[in-house]
DNA sequence: CTTGAACCTCCAGTAGCTAGAGGATGTAAG
DNA sequence: CTTACATCCTCTAGCTACTGGAGGTTCAAG
């Protein structure tokens, strides 16, 4: 049996983001001690192991929801599981190719400055008028 | 003098985030008409287009508040405004990398997933175990 | 039996907005 | 001048995924 404070050394995850996971429905509540503290087993190390896993790779709390009840269903076909994680790879990829344009402008803004006065500062300036950018750029909400 | 809408239109903001802004001392407090609604002149609309071109770029709310001020005074050596424009560059590339990591394995996944049953999918394998990863990956936090 | 680390619950805060309730204002048409 | 209605106002709460702290209890070792 399990402390919460091992379980969260084993998982290198903190005491209060396991009681967080319990409260959104992620990890299951698990047994008490007369005095109240929580006991884990293997079951729920496991099942921890596997939500920081994902977390990890950038999978949201939703879709790790999705993940575990595929992992629950052996026996169900798993291109649903395929889904998620084509999805978090689109995402991914988006998230890369704006980053990719954001560092383009940036690298720009930088280069460009002279290192005079602010009055003359290219990084300024580009931030001041958007039509001085070469490339579009969407960051937020990103 | 323009309204918040207008103003919001002009800018591609939300009118919520428009009083945001200002809530977090990054825009002014404008004149209000006799009725208490707020009116905008250029000089607020030049400064939202600044925040908004900012964030776009990735700038978090407390660098834009570094570079507004460093605009604000054209005296000074622009030094500064170029070291925040390299820290931020710094941000994206380090994000760059972790999802670099982040695609090779979730690719490397998808592309071994069988298509069979769920108890076999390689998807929900490798979540499950972790040294079954190649790479090492940190998005947690990212 | 005592000590001290680890546990408990509950509340608040982080970034950067966004949405909605419930009511006031501004403006254009009739 | 009145009416309609879009837009504005403030205030509160919610989102993601935690994190930290206050104030108090429990567990295990010595």
């Amino acid at each position: 049996m399990l402390t919460i404070g091992t379980l969260a050394k084993k998982t290198g995850t903190k005491v209060q983001t396991i009681r967080y996971y319990e409260q959104v429905g992620l990890m299951p509540e698990p047994g008490r001690t007369e005095g109240g503290q929580r006991r884990y087993g293997d079951t729920e190390l496991d099942r921890l192991a596997f939500i920081r896993h994902a977390r990890q790779l950038g999978f949201g709390l939703d879709a790790i929801r999705e993940l575990l009840d595929l992992s629950d269903h052996p026996d169900r076909p798993c291109e649903e599981a395929d889904a998620i994680a084509r999805r978090q790879l689109r995402q991914v990829e988006q998230r890369m190719a704006r980053l990719e344009a954001l560092k383009t402008e940036l690298e720009r803004m930088i280069h460009e400055c002279s290192g005079g006065r602010t009055a003359d500062c290219q990084v300024l300036t580009v931030l001041r008028d958007h039509s001085e950018c070469l490339t579009e750029h969407d960051e937020i909400g990103a």
